[in-house]
DNA sequence: TTTTGATACTTTAGATATCGATATTTTCAT
DNA sequence: ATGAAAATATCGATATCTAAAGTATCAAAA
C-alpha cells in the first residue's frame, strides 16, 4: 500500500506535521550557517589577533557608540545575561582597552567606552574582519544577499513577535 | 568572474567599501536572528523540561542515529571540538540518558547511544521543540521560507568554501 | 618486529555563558 | 513624602567551550 504524495491534497494534519520538518530543517540550516562562520571568525580572531570573539563584539559595540554604553545596554545589544558583560568587561579593562567611567545621571550605571588604544587596536581588527565577512559572503551575488537580507528582516520579527508573546 | 550590477555612479573604492558594509550587515542580522531564535529556544528547554541547549543537541544527533555515533562524528555533527563532547556526554551518562560502549572494531573509539529512558525523554521535549520552532517561523509564509531555505544552502558552501581555503 | 605517524578520546587551563541571589539606587503610586 | 516595585550591576555556582597537551590505539612502512 503505497502513500499519496503530500500535494494539494493533503489533509490538515499531514501538512501541519510536513511543516513542521521543513521548518525544523530551515532552522537547523540557519544554525549551521551561522556557526560555520562564527567558529571561521573566532579562529582567526584568535591566530591573527590573539583576542576572543566576545571581546572583539564588546568592543564593536563601543565603537558604534562613541559616547559610551551603560553595562546593560552592552548586554541587550550582545544579547547576552549582565553577569557575562561584567566579566568580559572585566578582562578588556584589565587589558586597558575600554574603561568604566561612573554615570553622573545614575549611580548604579558605569558607562563603558573605549580607550584610545582600545580605538585604535579595535580599527585593526575590524578592517581585517570586514575582508573575512566579504570573503565568507562572497560565493552570493548581490542580488541573492538583497534577498537574504530582506528574508532575515522578516524571520527576526517573526521571532521577536513569537518570543515576545511566549 | 560574473558582472555585478553597480550604480553607474560609484567608482571601485565606494564600490568596495560600501559592499564591505552591507555584507557586515548581512552579518550581523544573521547572526541577531540565530541568536533570538537560540537564546528563545535555550531558555524554554530549561524552563519546561529543565535541560541545556547543548545537551538537547546532542541527544538530537543521536536520535537521528539510532545505530550511535563515535565522540569525533558527534563532534563533527556539532560543530563543537572534542573536548566539549565529552563534558557534555558525561553529563548526560550521569544523568542516565545516553552511554558510552566500547566500539568492537576500534578500542580508541566510543559509540554514544540514546538509553530507552534518554530516548523516551528526547522524543517528548522534541515536539514541544518543534513546535516552538514552527511558532518563530510562524511570520513567513511558505514561499519566503523556500526562498530563505535556498539561500542558505548559497550561503553555507560560500562560507565553507572561504573557510576551507582560509 | 619496530618504528612512525595518524587517529580517537580525555584532560587541563582559561575564558565565556547562564541562572539565581544580593546590594544599591531610582522611580512611582499613593 | 514614603514604602513598594523596578532597574542596574555584581557575585557565586555550575555548565559550556576552545586550544593545547597527554594517553591509548591503530595502521602501515622499514
Amino acid at each position: 500500500m503505497s502513500k499519496k504524495s503530500v500535494s494539494a491534497t493533503s489533509d490538515t494534519e499531514t501538512r501541519a506535521t510536513s511543516e513542521h520538518a521543513t521548518d525544523l530543517r530551515l532552522w537547523l540550516r540557519t544554525l549551521a550557517c551561522t556557526n560555520l562562520i562564527e567558529n571561521h571568525i573566532r579562529s582567526r580572531l584568535r591566530t591573527e589577533f590573539d583576542i576572543t570573539l566576545p571581546r572583539f563584539d564588546l568592543m564593536a559595540q563601543l565603537e558604534r557608540s562613541p559616547q559610551g554604553l551603560k553595562m546593560g545596554e552592552l548586554s541587550k545589544r550582545m544579547m547576552v545575561t549582565g553577569g557575562n558583560v561584567t566579566g568580559i568587561t572585566d578582562q578588556l579593562v584589565t587589558e586597558g582597552l575600554v574603561v568604566r567611567e561612573d554615570s553622573p545621571k545614575d549611580r548604579r550605571a558605569y558607562i563603558v567606552k573605549l580607550t584610545p588604544e582600545g580605538r585604535r587596536s579595535f580599527r585593526k581588527m575590524a578592517e581585517a574582519h570586514e575582508k573575512w565577512v566579504v570573503d565568507l559572503f562572497g560565493g552570493m551575488d548581490e542580488k541573492q544577499r538583497d534577498q537574504l537580507y530582506e528574508l532575515l528582516a522578516l524571520l527576526k520579527s517573526s521571532a521577536a513577535q513569537a518570543a515576545g508573546k511566549k
